[in-house]
RNA sequence: GGGCAAUUAGCUCAGCGGGAGAGCGCCUCCCUCACACGGAGGAGGUCACUGGUUCGAAACCAGUAUUGCCCACCA
């Protein structure tokens, strides 16, 4: 009896994935399948995860990402790799300040009332409460993690990482601090770097101001563009271009400044756009990136006349107090009063924004902390170029330079209380600045009246170190001997600015090796209809509601399915219902194996393959089958063809495995065609599902899981079974190339069959099958097997293959053979005439095609050989069918 | 301003030099003892446009148009 497998009756009908999941990760962690251990003679093969938020909830973005991390990961084990996949949580500065600032705020507390120290205090805890809760929802959706190794970006070891970091840049030159026009967040209250600004076009406004002249020399004065109109308050020259024919002449003049009536030169500078508006710009060095740089270079005065609020400072004379926009309207206003503003025009333009608040940005001087990019993005170019790090899919290699190439120095200082201090300490004797790895006692002046930096880290100054802090840099760990560089970066284009390119520039500085071989980056998931899920527009999927609905292993298969390199994702829950339905196939074909299995033995040897006694030529078709899909999923995954892969599975199983296979395999199966055809069947069966659960597994880890404990196929989990191994036989081509022509043949007759209405089941109708050639022999044996096969899955009754040609048939050509389906009165004669002329009609078109393409002379000489045979095979078919046609045509015209 | 991608059936997309494919949707028939979360059949397309390369282009090249995305110191 099969011995230890299910019960079919102890399987539900359809497939419930409920408590299974639960089950079955429960399981994988008690046998600590997804351990890495350094020490294990196999080749490494690790993955870093992009860590998460601490904040954050699962979105479908990231059940994308660690779906297909996952797949690698379980694809590699069962590969015979040592796989670590390495799970943690990032701290994520401003988001998580503000996520608990906000529920601060419930309690009417500010941060400020709490104090530095109790409020990062409160940050803590709400990490202890709240942090593990996105690593559960990653469990739920089978992420195989070696959970053992989880890491924080802000624990005890990294921090030691950021420090050692940070003080060896800072020793190198490569970090410095500076007084510069950063981008600031009048609301999170804290530096941004350039990557944290989001640009948005806005309708906006082109105001023309006049300044005056203040010099008594000839003229009214010089009209400039701006579209901040606040900012003149701390304008402190007008500039033109040295070379612009048009406004050379006002260089060296002086103008008053509107409402202030500050005398303000006028400059020469190269930054001028000489064709742009008037071909004159204010400089306003405090408040625009630009202005800063001219500013500095003719040392000019820096008039800040807003404050970090985005409030009109003390500057700003009878402003001061005003909101920055207030300000705006105010101002316009007094300009209008004063005749200074001659015209006002609408324009787009972009306005940056904070990536987390979505406040305007205000360009900002004050001091901050900087590293020197560019002589790091030099080394990052050239392990890209050298093939050291490859992207995947290509294109994105050109992004990646021409950023790398552009690169400006990243402010990495944060005003924030959460988050890596920053490891400086300023003397307040002598003004000096220490940089240390520990708390320093005192300064080099002697004096102990030191204070740390206030600042923070920006957070993604501790990501870019992940690849190797986590595997216990600056440590020389057995983890980072053996699993660094990593094999491969999953994540979303978003982010290869902010993440993927800061972990290369830190790998190869601090390790000396690229973090990772490849990088591969996926699309986006957005709604149905190509929108961007959000809160917002309400059309968010959340994927525990997905995964509570439909089982993990629906999402998974839905997401890798949609996965096609380079593109988007648009997801719908009726999409998943589709891959859902696939589940239920796969549940409900297994229930039927384990049906015919139940008297078969417990353990049963592999077919042999093409010399194997009693199989028939579908059998040893299925056989040839998977080992094909064997080797091409293991060539997608390799190439990181992931919905290729998934789709390649679906149809197989579906479209071949149970349309085809398992419906021809049933007479055997019953016992019709005696106990040694069963036994043979039986044992295909077993084998063909062994395989296919296998290949399965990565991408559906927990219902192909339960299936193998159905199945008792024994060698314990599956995770940690072998890869299947595609074997391919003598004879394998032969069986696939019949089996397509027994497909045609039984798309034929069932063709036929709903043409003339005939009801399936009720009466197989009669048809020979004959050889059209009848000095052809060669598939004869084997085509003769096929037809009995035919008959027995109840498609068709035979008439004697030697019997005359029916008077009145149909004949329908397959390859060498035709198909003569007898009529008789069922079928409606003028409709059918109609159908011949039809197709004569499509054949002639046809023809004409082929034979004029066989008379053009270039065709023949420089086509291929086997191209011109083919076309000319086509042609001769063409007419003999043809003729057939018009036989039966003439036939039917007689009735 | 620079760059990247896309444009193929009603919808979502494969195909990337030898005469158009899938899934969903739609229509017809069937609750056949694994599955109606199923089975069988069917209808439906100038492959965005214009040129070029080629014996041959949906595919390669150039340009145009439309859409989406990214980057940029557009006063």
């Amino acid at each position: 009896m099969g011995a230890g497998r299910m019960n079919v009756e102890d399987m539900a009908k359809s497939y419930e994935p409920g408590p299974i999941e639960d089950k079955w990760y429960a399981k994988w962690i008690e046998d600590g399948i997804f351990k890495a251990d350094p020490n294990r003679d196999k080749p490494p093969f690790s993955i870093v995860i992009p860590p998460p938020n601490v904040t954050g909830s699962l979105h479908l973005g990231h059940a994308l990402d660690n779906t297909l991390q996952d797949i690698l990961c379980r694809a590699k084990r069962m590969l015979g790799f040592n796989v670590l996949w390495m799970p943690g949580t990032d701290h994520a500065g401003i988001a998580t300040q503000n996520v608990v600032e906000r529920s601060l705020m419930k309690d009417g507390v500010s941060r400020h009332e709490l104090g530095r120290e109790a409020f990062v205090e409160r940050v803590w805890a709400w990490k202890e409460e709240y942090g593990s809760r996105i690593i559960g929802q990653l469990r739920k959706l089978g992420a195989s993690c070696d959970w053992d190794r989880e890491r924080f970006t802000m624990d005890g070891g990294l921090s030691r990482a950021v420090r050692r970091v940070f003080v060896e840049l800072y020793n190198k030159d490569l970090i410095y601090r500076g007084k510069y026009l950063i981008n600031w967040c009048p609301r999170c209250l804290t530096a941004l770097s350039d990557l944290e600004v989001e640009h948005r076009e806005l309708e906006g406004r082109f105001y023309s101001v006049l300044y005056r002249f203040a010099d008594g020399g000839g003229g009214d004065g010089i009209t400039v563009v701006t579209t901040r109109p606040e900012t003149i308050l701390g304008d402190t020259a007008i500039a033109v271009h040295p070379r612009d024919e048009r406004n050379r002449h006002l260089a060296g003049r002086r103008v008053s400044v509107p409402i202030t009536g500050r005398v303000i030169p006028v400059i020469e500078d190269n930054m001028v756009d000489p064709e742009f508006g008037t071909g004159a710009v204010k400089i306003t060095p405090a408040h625009d990136p630009n202005d800063f740089l001219v500013g500095a270079r003719h040392g000019l005065e820096s008039i800040q006349v807003i404050d970090a609020h985005g409030v009109m400072s003390d500057e700003a004379g009878t402003y001061k107090g005003l909101d920055r926009f207030e300000a705006r309207r105010a101002i316009t206003e007094e300009l209008k009063n004063l005749g200074a503003l001659p015209a006002v025009d609408g324009r787009k333009h972009s306005v940056g924004h904070c990536y987390r608040c979505n406040t305007i940005i205000e360009p900002y001087l004050s001091e901050q902390w900087f590293v020197r990019a560019q002589s790091l993005a030099k080394a990052d170019i050239e392990a890209v170029r050298a093939g050291a790090i490859r992207f995947v899919p290509e294109q994105w290699t050109q992004t990646y330079y021409q950023w790398m190439e552009n690169i400006r120095d990243w402010c990495i200082s944060r005003q924030l209380w959460w988050g890596h201090r920053i490891p400086a300490w300023h003397c307040a004797d002598c003004g000096e600045t220490t940089v240390s790895l520990e708390t320093p006692i005192s300064c080099k002046c002697g004096s102990a009246n030191l204070t740390q930096d206030e600042d923070v880290l920006d957070t993604w100054f501790s990501s870019a170190l992940w690849p190797f802090s986590t595997m216990g840099w600056p440590d020389d760990t057995d983890a980072l001997r053996v699993f660094y560089p990593t094999s491969v970066l999953v994540t979303g284009f978003d982010i290869i600015f902010f993440w993927v390119a800061r972990m290369i520039m830190m790998g190869l500085e601090f390790m000396g090796r690229e973090p990772f071989r490849d990088v591969y980056i996926h699309a986006l998931v957005r709604d149905e209809h190509g929108q961007k899920m959000s809160k917002s527009r309400g059309n968010v999927i959340d994927p525990l509601v997905i995964i509570d609905k439909y089982g993990a292993d629906a999402l998974r298969l839905t997401l890798t399915a949609l996965t096609l390199q380079g593109r988007d994702i648009f997801m719908s829950e009726s999409r998943i219902e589709t891959y859902r339905f696939f589940l239920n196939k796969l549940w409900n074909a297994s229930r039927f194996a384990l049906m015919n299995l139940a008297d078969a033995p417990g353990d049963i040897a592999p077919p042999g393959g093409g010399d194997e006694p009693h199989l028939r030529l579908h059998d040893r078709w299925i056989i040839a089958r998977v080992s094909d899909v064997t080797s091409e999923m293991t060539r997608l995954l390799e190439g990181y063809f992931f919905g290729e892969a998934a789709r390649l599975m679906y149809d197989f199983v579906w479209n071949e495995l149970c349309d085809w296979y398992l419906e021809m395999s049933k007479p055997a199966l019953r016992g019709d065609e005696g106990p040694c055809r069963k036994a043979a069947s039986q044992k295909v069966l077993y084998h063909v599902f062994r395989d296919v659960l296998k290949l399965l597994h990565p991408i559906i880890p927990f219902v192909t899981e339960e299936l193998w404990e159905a199945f008792a196929y024994g060698g314990g989990i599956i995770g940690r079974g072998e890869w299947p191994v595609a074997k391919s036989y003598a004879g394998a081509e032969s069986a696939e190339r019949d089996m397509a022509f027994l497909r045609d043949i039984v798309r034929a007759i069932r063709n036929l069959r709903a043409e003339v209405k005939l009801p399936p089941q009720k009466a197989a109708p009669m048809v020979s099958l004959r050889l059209k050639d009848p000095d052809k022999t060669a598939p004869v044996r084997e085509n003769c097997d096929m037809v009995k096969l035919l008959a027995k899955v109840g498609e068709i009754e035979l008439s004697p293959l030697d019997a005359p040609k029916p008077a009145k048939s149909i004949a329908t050509v397959t390859a060498d053979w035709e198909l003569f389906f007898p009529v008789g009165g069922m079928m409606d004669v003028g409709r059918e005439i109609a159908r011949f002329e039809e197709e004569i009609k499509k054949l002639d078109a046809e023809m004409k095609r082929v034979s004029g393409k066989l008379a053009n002379e270039n065709f023949i000489q420089r086509a291929p050989a086997e191209v011109v045979e083919k076309e000319r095979t086509a042609l001769a078919e063409g007419e003999a069918r043809k003729r057939r046609i018009e036989e039966n045509l003439e036939g039917l015209r007689r009735q």
